[in-house]
DNA sequence: GATGAATGAGATTTCATTCAT
DNA sequence: TATGAATGAAATCTCATTCAT
């Protein structure tokens, strides 16, 4: 039964992702959404209490995911900067991936469907990137600046790198690759 | 006899910028924009033939005005840096006094108001930003990697700074702007 | 200064009929008018006090225009069946060079802006076609039926004949014209 | 699970009938159906995808119907003369009981909303009338002119009779039907 | 008188949500 | 639980009419 349940809703954010990156997020009715899905309308409002409720839900879900994957394979042992490479590549393997995702987050935080608390709760998350960019600072590796100024400047460059990647036909080959880690990395170090 | 006001068409612009900064993209309805514009309904449909052509003539707008702003005191005479750092506080002066305009652009561009048409005849506007790097790799100053990928981790990390320093009550001090080049900077240069 | 006006009322007048008959009354607006004029739409309001007006003065003058066409080059010293072929004739010539007439009144007849004042003027103005039948009921050469059904008859095949002419591409020949007729008269004859 | 009723699709059909008869195609909206059928106006357009797929379908229908109503106990074994009064005498009737139908299909030729095909599917069901005629020449017991006039003859004659006797308060009684009969077959006699 | 921009009531249509099955 | 027809409030858009020039 609860399997069942798990699988439709998956089935369910797994349209609304695709069709908010194909449409926009005001472009997008709860019947396109059932239908992608594969259900009547109906039925989603069995899972979800209505729209905005399937909104902050789907939000809520990414931003997890994401920040769980970034982490993945990172081991506080090992030296910084290969850690911080590790973490950096997930982070674009993950964007690059699911780039529905990163086009749902951006609609989604300027719309009326997120409420404070889905955001405030989003960013809760970000504790664990201060920490990382805290230890660059303690090693002295990476620059004295306010830890929200550099995250936002890797941030900001990994999204516009993923959306202009995915419109313009460039793949983002092992050598583009380092060539952003590089801008990156010199942006960062001390 | 009345005639067609172009003051009109900015207040209309005005209203819009302001209402989809506030609500989103997909929380703002015609009626909205009119009452905010101070004209009726109908009015609207006087100076733009439906939703779709007054959200792309807007953006059209706003991406012109902003690449003019930008080159704004620009002298190619003058060295290098000096003159991209204009530039980039040109833009970064331009995206904080305009965020409306920042958030609009960026709800916009997946929605399925802007056509093609409209995508590309933004994307031709970049131009001189291709040659102001291609002037840096010219003199050496700055890395000889595919000007596309320089360009997209500028604007994304500016983007991203400008939306950041919206968001939380931090200023963006002269010493913090200081910075924020110097991470742009480190990050571009040979 | 006269002259003026009644020149603008045709213009109006042509502009009206021109639109119905293509579009449909439910398919024409004061707008399309006025375009089709060649005027401003607020020209309309300075000859006519409304669209309601505007409908029923072109349907006064179109039933009138057609009456008294009808009657041309009819003299009651002549033989009836020669009269009577004389004033089909020019009835049909006029439906047929008026196509755009017959349509406008057929689309008004049903439609709400037609006031009863309207179409009761217009009924009286049928008066010189029961005086006709009831000639050629006096001179024993047509049946002695009750005047409004032969008229309605007669009045309905045309009508239609019309229609037909004008929608397939068949010529209406001096031969069919005969044919038509004969038929007329056939039904008609004691 | 509530499913698609046909009598909702009759319902509708029978509501802008009463209405376009009432008000003229121009005077009708689709909340004064939806009104009259007793349903929300939002259902209209589970039915059917908007005013123009509404008409068009109705104007089919009731072209369908009325073809199919006046062979209705038509039986090519007995002779033409009552087989051909039969026939009559089932549009004459038709036409009479639905006479919303007549006004509604006058109104709608010329409309905006009758798309082409829709037009020429009516048209082909005219055939069995060419049939009948036919059989008629070739008993020598109508005139040899072309069917399509004959034709029109007739129904224009009819539809002219369906209005007048709807307007007039005279009643169609049995022996002015008779008469109108005769006028009818007089016309079209060898 | 002539113009056409401005208006706002009302028409068409959409869509989140409910509800009968 | 699942369905999708039904709903009606709200969105987009139209258009007869007015009004400032």
């Amino acid at each position: 039964m609860k399997r069942k349940d798990d699988k439709k809703i998956i089935q369910i954010f797994q349209a609304a992702l695709r069709l908010v990156a194909e449409k926009g997020l005001s472009g997008v009715t709860m019947g396109d959404i059932s239908r992608e899905a594969g259900i009547a309308t109906g039925t989603l409002y069995v899972y979800f209490k209505g729209k905005d409720e399937l909104i902050n839900a789907l939000f809520a879900a990414c931003r997890e995911n994401s920040v769980q994957v970034s982490f993945k394979g990172y081991n506080p042992q090992i030296p910084f900067k290969p850690g911080f490479k590790n973490i950096w590549l997930n982070i674009l393997r993950y964007k690059l991936q699911h780039f529905e995702e990163v086009i749902f987050m951006e609609q989604c935080y300027h719309s009326p469907f997120i409420t404070n608390d889905t955001r405030e709760k989003a960013l809760q998350l970000s504790a664990p990137f201060y920490a990382l960019i805290d230890r660059g600072q303690k090693e002295q590796l990476i620059k004295q600046a306010d830890a929200g100024l550099l995250l936002t400047f890797i941030i900001g460059a990994m999204n516009e790198l993923v959306k202009q990647t995915h419109y313009s036909s460039i793949t983002l080959n092992r050598s583009r690759i380092n060539t952003a880690f590089d801008l990156c990395w010199d942006a960062l170090k001390a």
